[in-house]
DNA sequence: ACCATTTTGTTCACGGCTAGAGCATAATAA
DNA sequence: TTATTATGCTCTAGCCGTGAACAAAATGGT
């Protein structure tokens, strides 16, 4: 049977609204006053009262006054508690790793960032001994991590990198020696973590169909439906990729032929200048290209408008099969769309349906620069925390 | 904001046990007991008891006794009630439609079917006219009515059928004569009411992920996420059929290039063999070649195994980026998997990434025939009507 | 400086809801 | 026939949100 969401007894209708005020205190980064959450959430201001109360004895929320008045009593504004629950996030990539704290709000405190070599052992040694660290110095506050990963992930622990060779590298394993046995521990592709940071802090806000595409070394996509990227059904969405798009039929690394991320990102910019490419590594290089190809490099032009126009063409494919309101891009996305902005619409439009074009959906680059993904990590902490079942398991702060 | 579904007053949380009660009611056909449906939905006993006296006396129940007994009191089984309420779909297609009535519980009675001439005035008028004539005998029992169209909807009025030229059609105005304004019509894709049915009553009940393809003249798709098909943002989901998953460039009916649609369902068989195509007729001709074929016709073998072929590769892609659990298929879809069997496999695991065929994802045939999408749009009616909203425009019945 | 006005926060009586206990009911098994 | 078992019905207790009355805290005009 169907699982059916929301409230059936009188208990779970007071869990229900605290979660529903959690929620809207998070979403909107703890800008709202009481009063104008009493109204958004359509309660009475008794109840709202009673709620407000209610989490600030819990030490999940704390109200600050206002600064802004009208005429009347001053209203306050509710926002994270000192004490309050924080969300660990890790973006885990190919040469790379760092990791940053996130309370109610979304409010974001960057923590470590390192170098790895691309090995398991170099990777995720360092990385489980700094959460180790800030997990101690968090105590209770801490309710999960997010980890980043560059690929698709399987049963929520395995990991493949094509890039760096790793075959269902197991993620919780690799954790373990830092985070002790019971935290929860949320792995998860890039793609989708950029791409809910974005549904919820970026341009796909509010949004209700919505397509997310992260570039790096090669590409990767997934769909947004009411704010919640897609996931599969064992967990590895955001592998639009791997969809023979580009009309030829080279073997792609993940075993089929043909597939559109071989043509974007920085593997291809590379090999379309005939260099080494596939690795992990050459992200420096593949920037440099961008900007001789800014500065007017005909050679590095040709290589970044090959990869807007195959970006362009896959666009346009999803467009038809998803009828999306809004693309986005992050990553290398965003220079493939300022530097071959021409290419890349040619492309697009031609690839559209009829019915597509009359109502073309915007080409919009992100705002949150390469941070997305550390930033959906957090989120999706939150969002297992943000409901009757996670706060259930809180304990409040002793008062003091 | 984002909507937050579930009861947040205790009015609300009657209403939403009301709902999630009928639903159970329907979803399972109306076959579990009384005794089971309270402890599937987690219910006092004496809460079932209110809320079924309720809906009982409100005409939206009816308990017969069970017959199966155990040891033990015997339970009743709540199903439709003799003047409850009443979804009529239709099912319009190139060449013709038909019209159904449904009750709670999803059982099914056909009203009429005809033949019409392709034009929207052949095909609205009478249509109209027999909807009207049930509607008056049904009263103020009709609830709603879903309609099927082989095409894209937007703003869920406008109706684009390319085989018989229809740009824009509005399906509402076309209906206009036939029902009062104020009825309730759902008009909707017919393959993502295919889905939907298949969702509900078919092979993919209880699937967290499916793919759905529905093959007729040519063939469209749509992603079935928690039980629903996947809509876009102007309505006009279920087109995976248009993406450049062939490797060609022919320019397509829809505007763009080398759809997928093109080599796959009823046109494609004709153009293989040299037949006249695309214009919504040869639905006898295309059995005919596919009856060829079973009896070992090789020229009508090769175009089945080309249509199979094809088929097999876009399903590929789709599971490569989607990663369902299953894949089923309609309407042409079951009989190129009966008789293309080895062509469409191959082609589909050759398409395949590695990770998904380790946990390879079923292809699955149909099994209710050519009435998913008449089932599933009664669904979708009784989807809106089983909601707290929908059932606060129930008026019920006078006892007897 | 003072008071009316406006808006917000708090408290509490009230009605509605579900849980759960106790009892009645209706079958089976011995 | 009687014990057993499962189900349905009724009623009370406890919890929840509403909305009204009241208190609090600001602004704006005089």
């Amino acid at each position: 049977m169907r699982t059916v969401t929301g409230a059936t007894t009188s208990v779970e209708l007071r869990e229900h609204n605290r979660a529903r005020l959690l929620r809207a205190v998070h979403e909107c980064g703890a800008s709202r006053t009481r009063s104008q959450l009493t109204k958004d959430l359509d309660l009475a201001r008794g109840t709202a009262s009673v709620l407000v109360t209610g989490l600030s004895e819990d030490s999940l929320l704390h109200e600050e006054p206002s600064a802004e008045h009208g005429r009347g009593r001053p209203t306050q504004i509710p926002g994270p508690h000192p004490c309050g629950p924080v969300a660990l996030a890790a973006d885990l990539r190919e040469d790379g790793w760092e990791i940053a704290a996130g309370e109610l709000g979304g409010r974001i405190t960057p923590l470590a960032a390192r170098p790895h070599d691309g090995t398991p052992e170099g990777a995720f040694g360092p990385l489980a001994a700094a959460l180790r660290t800030h997990l101690q110095r968090y105590g209770s506050r801490a309710v999960g991590i997010g980890l980043a990963v560059p690929g698709p992930v399987r049963d929520d622990r395995l990991v493949d990198v094509s890039h760096l060779g790793w075959r269902a590298v197991d993620a919780v394993a690799g954790l373990a020696s830092g985070i002790p046995a019971g935290t929860l521990l949320h792995v998860g592709n890039d793609t989708a973590f950029a791409a809910l940071a974005e549904a919820r802090r970026g341009r796909m806000a509010g949004v209700r169909v919505g397509l997310h595409l992260h570039v790096d070394f090669d590409l990767g996509g997934v769909l947004v439906v009411d704010g919640r990227p897609l996931g599969g059904a064992t967990g590895v969405g955001a592998e639009f990729g791997h969809m023979p798009l580009t009309g030829r039929a080279d073997p792609c690394l993940c075993g089929a032929r043909g597939c559109w991320a071989m043509e974007v990102g920085a593997n291809a910019l590379l090999r379309h200048l005939g260099l080494a490419a596939g690795g992990g590594r050459g992200r420096d290089q593949a920037q440099a290209i961008l900007a001789r190809s800014g500065k007017g490099d005909p050679e590095a032009a040709e290589a970044v408008d090959a990869g807007a126009r195959a970006l362009g063409r896959g666009i346009a494919a999803l467009v038809n099969a998803h009828d999306p309101e809004i693309v986005t891009l992050s990553g290398l996305g965003v220079d493939l769309f300022t530097q071959g902005r021409a290419a890349l619409s040619e492309a697009y439009l031609a690839g559209l349906m009829r019915i597509r074009v009359e109502r073309l959906p915007e080409l919009a680059p992100s705002e949150l620069g390469w941070s997305g993904a550390l930033l959906g990590a957090m989120e999706s902490v939150f969002d297992a925390f943000l409901t009757p079942e996670g706060l259930r398991t809180w304990r409040p702060r002793e008062r003091p």
